[in-house]
DNA sequence: CAGAATCCTTTACGATACTG
DNA sequence: CAGTATCGTAAAGGATTCTG
């Protein structure tokens, strides 16, 4: 992904913009779990069981580079990095919780059409 | 993607079932003019100016079997398509609305930050 | 006009092994 | 504990040509 892509249309970038940050199949759920507080590397990865230590370093990475998350590395042994939210990052909860609420709204419709 | 796939995690998956249905390089974008009204093929073509055919085909194919968007064929010469939000679709409005209103933001912030 | 068909490239993502 | 480093696959997306 790059800093600023130029976007494809005018009215609608903004959407653009922000599904690229939060987009991708981990990072919206990175940043909703850590609306809940500060996490260490490896809480995370239990929030996420499906996730590869690649992609969780890697996603972790690229939402402390849009300025979203911030990582915090403590010169311990064994070592400790706890990752949080950034001032902006919190500014996300909005828009996580209302994919949250539509999504809750939508499974529920799928459940009430499939017993139909 | 396919129907409903078993989500990774428990809290999250409403956030990750919303991105997977909106996520990619154009649902979102598509989503959101059509909040706007019914639009033919080639008018949301033009409102995509980079999209290719084959993607926009796609992309409304899917949107429709997810059934966020009805998708009107006339049998006429020449064809006319009409695409437009079903009731599910036009409920993503608040969705769609808080991602643009945070990337108006976020953009905004990037901005004053390259001239600092 | 609104697509279908074909082919191709790129990127995302995953599995596994190793390390300070 | 919190990562790197390689390697490999699958899916997303794009270019082009053709058609009712």
């Amino acid at each position: 992904m790059a800093k600023h892509p130029s976007f494809d249309c005018v009215a609608g970038c903004p959407v653009e913009a922000t599904l690229e940050l939060i987009g991708g199949k981990w990072k919206g759920l990175l940043l909703y779990h850590l609306l809940d507080g500060t996490q260490r590397f490896n809480a995370l990865k239990r929030m996420l069981p499906n996730i590869t230590q690649r992609m969780l370093t890697n996603q972790l990475r690229e939402l402390e580079a849009a300025g979203l998350v911030h990582r915090q590395v403590y010169a311990e042994v064994p070592p400790r990095v706890e990752y949080s939210l950034t001032e902006q990052g919190r500014s996300l909860a909005p828009v996580l919780h209302a994919l949250r609420d539509w999504g809750e709204a939508y499974i529920k419709a799928l459940a009430s059409r499939d017993v139909s």
